[in-house]
RNA sequence: GGGCCUGUAGCUCAGGUGGUUAGAGCGCGCCCCUGAUAAGGGCGAGGUCGGAUGUUCGAGUCAUCCCAGGCCCA
């Protein structure tokens, strides 16, 4: 008994304080705080001195109560690329950014106050500030905790002093370039909110709508051959309170317009469009009394059914029969191709409402009343007139507010844009569009058709949480001071008190002294609009990008879809009318995020997941795994299934880790370390590959493909290494001295692959390779953090083996599978047990007899059997080609099991000393105790 | 309604320019080991490549249409 316990304490069994469970949750606060207080954020950074740089920016989030599955992906992805470029070599930092002006907030400090009340702008500004810096400090703390690098102490804030007054620079420098003007047009409205809105800041939802269906009678006079007054034209809308702000019904020139016969009278209406108006009124049609091309109707005059008005007929290539009679109901004030009509017709952009959607004129039965209150009065105005042919209720997607939720409307007020046709904005953005790397690809064409067909950017804003339009207009006259120069006499108080000085200073102090309008009088009033914060926003790179480590322009972008509208677009567009290029070179899109059924993640389907959650459950590096494991170009699912298998991933390659990091005790590299020439094959083949993985894996990176990356260092740990190479390596790592050169070419590779998968998964799971990191031997100069170390360099990694060798040992690994497979069988038969117990045959002519001869040695190893044997090919056949000649035979292995390597052979017993110990271990025995003698 | 995108085994992914019985890993089933042990190894069963038409000697790969889902817009 005490023998065999002696036996036992000659292997080299494994040995390491790598814990087998991560206990992520527990261990990762505690390595941020050490990456925090040993600033590896910079030290990182401080080793790339000198080096290319990759600038990376960083796109504002709104900051919020807590962070989105979404936004999670979207932070990891860009820190995977930035880690990803720095590992390549780049020196690439990360400066994060919040977006913290706008609505959400000044609506929550509103309520807060209950309402807005008297304060002023100046104290109300202040309360919005505290907020936002709120936010933006609880924001952080859950972005640091999924792992990511970035300047986090000195982020840009859209709201710091400097950043607004590039925000109001901007805005002079495209005002003084002639892209500005003022313009009355209708935008989106939010009667709540009581402000423009961009076409950013509305979402679609379901809303149901009136559906109503109401006749306009043709006016007396109409030509000969033409309707007559008899006949009514039929409409059909969703916003009834539209009505008095109609100006024109509008045809389509090409579609057939047929009056009929019908319970309600004689009717003008599209012929394609007579089915879906009888089945929605019930009214029956009988026979076609008359036909014209819509073309030929222009000009035709209708009267009102309950104002004293007439109005014509117009044309526009945006009606349909899809919807409604193929007449539409034309209120230019109202909506954007009515709009248009209404400009190419002369027709008057009539919208006489009030900021709250108050009808400021009109009928009794609905002035003084919201348009949503006035619906059903003026439907009931309709039906006392008799032109109501028939009413309903649409359930459709409408725009409704991001910020309050509700219906908006478009409504024609006096407003700042910026001209998309000026200077030729669109033509050269456009132009510019084909000179960025748009990932993946389809984006060019989105982006380019989106900027092709976009009207002009309405930039004004009726609120206070933002930055004021820099703007003057004259006491005395209301003429508007033109001269940037003296308009940007303001920008240095925005520098140094942030944007309330606009509302803490007088027009006269922010203004030139003496500034003069060209009427004499020297008093100002100051414009109160603010700019839309797409224009914030729109305007980082300018902040940001300022030279040193963030040259412009930026090398990429990386938002979610929904950025093309957003902020890819905002930033091209000032960067081409305030630079003069695209401010990004490269821009990434990724998808988004759906629960495991693929629906996206809402309250109200309550199958939202947190990061936070994650991250306490599994922790950050399962959700970076996540993240990292799925092709992002595509929409990416999150579900329990999903996590469960990372979770078996995770532990598969971090006990892989483990075994290489157990093996390694007492290892030293620079001692220990053989040159590829005293190495034996197989460790040679092994780095071999790996180095062709590295090099796969630095071209994934390239192209940003993390989940190849990922799925092949998995298959690479799961397949190669652990079901392989170290199962192979068992034998010679425990059994072997200690010293062996044999053991210690296994262990040169074992390091050297174990460094290399440290460092290529670094930028993935970033915990988890920094523990690693932290049991590796250390080399020469190693880093203190992985995160310091550049890709491995896979011309380090290879040894020289010729390719014709390589050949060699991918046959081999063929053969292995065959062997397995025949060991199967014979376990099946119960013949068996472990594969040392057996004994193989191999019977192969030809090239592959002659391979299998030539590594003969080397097979019992290769196959963990206690012995080979290798035989003339059966039935005496030559065996042409290779493998297909191939026959295993397996039986039980002769002689006895050897006590310390477990290995049968017939020499156990031969030395007395060692009476229970085959011949390779009394070889190893006779050195360890010769070592020690020594 | 329009534009764009996605749809390969239960899950996550591979499958240049169309060409043998569509691959991998995980999971699953069965088995082995007990010197990586709340580990490790082996074998095996899983797919009418969303559907339908075409083009072709031949289509997961090309074309058209349809279905489902997503993003954006009307």
């Amino acid at each position: 008994m005490p023998e065999i316990l002696k036996l036992k304490d000659t292997l080299n069994l494994p040995r390491t304080d790598f814990p087998m469970k991560a206990n992520l949750p527990q261990s990762e606060p505690r390595q941020l705080a050490e990456w925090e207080a040993q600033r590896t954020y910079e030290r990182v950074l401080e080793a790339r001195a000198g080096a290319p740089v990759y600038v990376f920016h960083d796109g504002p989030p709104y900051p919020t109560g807590h962070i989105h599955l979404g936004t999670a992906l979207n932070k990891i992805l860009k820190d995977m690329v930035v880690r990803s470029k720095s590992h390549a070599g780049f020196r690439a930092g990360f400066i994060p950014g919040w977006d913290c002006h706008g609505l959400p907030i000044e609506t929550q400090v509103e309520k807060e106050m209950g309402g807005r009340g008297s304060a002023d702008p100046v104290a109300f500004r202040k309360k919005c500030r505290a907020y936002a810096s709120k936010y933006v400090d609880a924001h952080r703390v859950q972005f640091k905790r999924l792992g990511i690098f970035a300047r986090w102490d000195q982020p840009y804030l859209t709201m710091d002093p400097h950043y607004e007054a590039v925000i109001a620079d901007t805005f002079l420098t495209v005002l003084e370039r002639g892209y500005v003007y003022r313009g009355r047009k209708p935008v989106y409205w939010c009667i709540y909110d009581r402000t423009a809105l961009a076409e950013a800041e509305v979402e679609y939802k379901d809303h149901t709508s009136p559906s109503v269906w109401a006749k306009y009678p043709v006016a007396p006079g109409a030509p000969a051959g033409m309707p007559g007054p008899d006949v009514a034209a039929v409409v059909w809308t969703t916003t009834p309170w539209t009505f008095p702000q109609i100006r024109a019904l509008a045809f389509h020139a090409t579609l057939d317009y047929g009056v009929f016969e019908t319970s309600a009278g004689p009717l003008l209406l599209a012929v394609g469009a007579v089915p879906q108006f009888a089945a929605a009124t019930g009214i029956t049609v009988g026979k076609e009394l008359g036909r014209w091309k819509g073309r030929a109707l222009e000009g035709l005059k209708f009267r009102h059914p309950f104002l004293d008005t007439t109005f014509p007929a117009v044309l526009g290539d945006y009606v349909t029969t899809a919807e409604g009679s193929g007449i539409v109901h034309t209120a230019p004030g109202h909506g954007v191709d009515d709009f248009n009509t209404g400009q190419r017709y002369g027709l008057e952009t009539y919208a006489p409402l009030d900021d709250d959607g108050r009808f400021l004129e009109g009928l009794p039965e609905y002035k003084g009343k919201t348009i949503f209150e006035a619906n059903p009065f003026i439907v009931g105005l309709l039906r006392a007139r008799g032109a109501l042919l028939g009413e309903g209720k649409l359930s459709h997607r409408y725009p409704h507010c991001w910020r309050c939720h509700r219906p908006v409307i478009y409504r024609a007020t006096e407003q700042w844009f910026i001209g998309i046709e000026k200077n030729d904005l669109r033509g050269r953005t456009l132009e510019a569009i084909r000179g960025v790397k748009w990932m993946p690809s389809w984006g060019l064409e989105r982006m380019h058709s989106m900027v092709a067909e976009r009207p002009d950017w309405c930039i004004s804003r009726q609120r206070y949480w933002g930055v004021p339009i820099v703007i003057f207009y004259c006491d005395a006259c209301g003429e508007r001071l033109e001269d940037v120069s003296k308009l940007r006499h303001a920008i240095p108080f925005f520098e140094k008190e942030g944007a309330d000085a606009w509302y803490a200073h007088s027009p006269e102090e922010l203004l030139p002294p003496g500034t003069k309008c060209r009427c004499g009088a020297a008093r100002w009033r100051r414009e109160t609009d603010i700019l839309d914060v797409w224009f914030d926003s729109g305007s980082s790179h300018m902040a940001v990008l300022t030279g040193g480590d963030s040259r412009w322009p930026a090398d990429m972008y990386l938002e979610g879809p929904d950025q093309y509208r957003g902020w890819f677009h905002s930033s091209l567009l000032l960067g081409m009318a305030a630079r003069g290029g695209a401010p990004y070179r490269e821009v990434l899109t990724h998808a988004w995020t759906l629960d495991e059924h693929g629906r996206p993640m809402s309250k109200s389907l309550g199958n939202v997941v947190l990061p936070s959650d994650i991250c306490d459950k599994y922790g950050a590096d399962l959700l970076r795994l996540w993240v990292a494991s799925q092709d992002y170009t595509a929409d990416v699912r999150m579900s329990e299934r999903v996590m469960s298998q990372l979770s078996d991933a995770y532990r598969k390659i971090r006990n892989t880790f483990r075994f290489a990091l157990s093996n390694l005790h007492g290892y030293d590299p620079a001692r220990d370390a053989l040159a590829p020439g005293e190495m034996l094959e197989l460790d040679r083949w092994m780095l071999e590959r790996t180095a062709d993985l590295a090099a796969r894996c630095a071209r994934w990176y390239e192209s940003y493909e993390f989940h190849r990356v990922f799925h092949a260092v998995h298959d690479y740990c799961v397949v190669d290494l652990s079901a392989f190479y170290f199962d192979v390596l068992k034998d010679r790592l425990y059994t072997f001295a200690p010293r062996n050169s044999a053991r210690r070419s296994a262990q040169t590779a074992v390091e050297k692959i174990a460094r290399a998968l440290a460092s290529l998964l670094a930028p993935l799971s970033v915990f988890t390779a920094e523990e690693v990191w932290k049991y590796m031997p250390r080399r020469p100069n190693d880093p203190a953090s992985v995160h310091i170390t550049l890709f491995p360099r896979p011309q380090e990694l290879a040894t020289g083996l010729p390719e014709a060798r390589i050949r060699k040992w991918e046959e081999l690994a063929g053969v292995r599978e065959a062997v397995l497979k025949a060991l199967e069988a014979k376990r099946i038969a119960k013949e068996i047990n472990a594969s040392l117990e057996a004994r193989v045959t191999l019977r192969a002519g030809g090239a592959l007899g002659g391979v299998l001869r030539e590594f003969e040695r080397e097979l019992p190893a290769l196959f963990i059997v206690s012995q080979v044997a290798l035989a003339a090919p059966a039935g005496g056949a030559p065996g042409g080609d290779g493998a297909g000649g191939l026959v295993v035979e397996v039986e039980r292995a002769r002689g006895a099991k050897c006590e310390r390597c477990w290995n049968y052979s017939e020499r156990v017993g031969e030395n007395s000393e060692w009476p229970t110990v085959c011949e390779r271990c009394v070889a190893a025995l006779q050195e360890i105790t010769g070592a020690r003698i020594a």
